[in-house]
RNA sequence: GUGAAUGUAGCUCAGCUGGUUAGAGCAUCUGGUUGUGACCCAGAAGGUCGGGAGUUCAAAUCUCCUCAUUCACCCCA
């Protein structure tokens, strides 16, 4: 009878054992850089009222329209995506009471209904990082620049490309500017600019298509039409970056999809991941606190890697730094005895903070030996007749190929496996 | 939602214009005289050629349908 084979679904992916390794260097990595600029922990869940995220991210959005997963009958949503669950429990339990500025970030898997390619993926993960309770310039160029350490550390190369989106006081205006130079280049734009010129005209500046690119590129910026106060704030964002010599270049064509954003935007971005470009995006969301009930005018920033990019940016590296931890030991019990003699010896030592493995299948020495060399155990334990007899057993160093007699309790064979 | 490409062993792939028991490398397992890994050698195991129809004396190979995967568009991390 063949029984039919159940497969993980479209767009959802197991990371088998040799890839977690390297995730756990990503967020090993991250975690350490986040705690030295004095970021805490934050973990939430990932089920939450579908309101949360019509509200934030806004209503028109590809991604509420028919991205997310949601169970209709019970009005919740699997988050498609970290910053409006983090403001929810911000609010939620008046953390801006405690301590008025808080620095955040939480790590897990995101869930949007699109259809999968090279690097996006109905599950995928992302870090989250977000300072709430502070619209000094100074904030947004630490996180800057802690977003560019850490790609340093993790020894990723990416450009930062950084833009303003000025704020509801200057955007309006600026946006009636640029839809009326749109209008007056339709005919020459593509299908998808000549919708999007309708429902969100700053999408325009974003397209691909070449021809598009020349006619935007004579589009007013909205670097040039910023209020003093924007203005002035995104000059300071430079002058920190420069002052903390991280490097960047200006784009403004840079937009954002979700609504939530405006004044400083950027993005880690890379060409070596075809369609998929940005590795790491974020903005300023000043006023999205107190559209879910915060703090009036609370401001806030933040960003979101995507781990998978991250990872696969990695693996194109191929360099095999990556290590896992390898067994310190390895026993082979030979006959009855001495795989029962060897059993209980291993549980004491693992009792001992010793990595120790053991085989189960009465294999043949030369087997067990092969084994313990694929598991790059340091040192190999044989127990025989011969050993029980003595009560010494046969310790093998893999690396230099020399052996002692040890005396066949836990003691002695920490004395010897634990001294490197 | 749209378009294109690809589905042969656990993995990476051969298999030309249809023709006997479908192959390789890696991985797995067992051996290569007493109880010793990596290298080497020998052998074994592993596939309803994604699935279903059709054409044919004959289909992994040709046609159609279907499913799946991948890449790209859209959008985004």
């Amino acid at each position: 009878m063949t029984v039919l084979k159940i497969k993980a679904l479209k767009g959802f992916k197991d990371i088998l054992p040799d890839e977690v390794t390297l995730w756990k260097y990503v967020e090993d990595t991250a975690r350490d850089v986040f705690r030295r600029f004095n970021f805490s922990e934050i973990r939430l869940p990932i089920l939450e009222q579908t309101e949360l995220f019509a509200r934030s991210i806004g209503e028109d959005t590809d991604i509420v329209e028919k991205e997310m997963y949601t169970f209709v009958d019970k009005q919740v949503t699997m988050r498609p995506e970290a910053t409006a669950s983090l403001i929810r429990a911000y609010i939620e339990h008046g953390l801006y009471i405690q301590k008025p500025v808080q620095r955040l970030f939480t790590i897990g898997p995101m869930f949007r209904h699109e259809r999968p390619q090279k690097g996006r993926l109905r599950q995928f993960h992302q870090m989250d990082i977000e300072i709430l309770g502070s619209e000094n310039p100074l904030v947004d160029t630490e996180l800057i620049a802690m977003g560019a350490m850490l790609f340093t550390e993790l020894g990723i190369s990416v450009d930062l490309e950084l833009n303003s989106l000025g704020c509801p006081k200057c955007r309006p205006s600026y946006r009636a500017r640029l839809l009326a130079f749109i209008e007056s280049r339709l005919d020459a734009l593509c299908e998808d600019c000549k919708r999007r010129s309708v429902t969100n005209p700053l999408r325009v500046l974003d397209c691909k298509k070449s021809y598009c690119r020349e006619q935007v590129e004579e589009a007013p910026s909205i670097l040039e039409h910023l209020c003093p106060d924007c203005d002035v704030h995104f000059s300071h964002v430079q002058e920190g970056l420069q002052q903390l010599g991280v490097e960047y270049s200006l784009n403004k064509f840079m937009v954002r999809g979700l609504d939530y954003y405006c004044r400083t935007t950027f993005e880690f971005v890379t060409s070596d991941l075809g369609a998929q470009s940005a590795v790491c995006a974020g903005g300023r969301y000043d006023g999205l606190i107190e559209k879910l009930g915060g703090p009036k005018g609370g401001p806030g920033i933040g960003f979101a890697m995507g781990l998978e990019r991250m990872v696969l940016l990695l693996q194109l590296r191929e360099n095999a730094a990556f290590t896992r931890s390898d067994l310190e030991l390895f026993v082979i019990g030979l006959g009855e005895k001495g795989e029962q003699l060897s059993y209980g010896l291993v549980h004491e030592m693992r009792g001992q903070k010793c990595r120790v493995a053991m085989d189960h299948e009465g294999r043949s020495l030369k087997s067990q030996m092969k084994q313990a060399n694929k598991a790059g155990a340091k040192y190999v334990l044989i127990v025989g007749d011969d050993e029980i007899e003595k009560g010494t057993g046969v310790l093998k160093d893999m690396e230099t190929q020399q052996q002692q007699e040890v005396e066949l309790t836990c003691s002695a064979l920490l004395e010897v496996v634990k001294k490197h």
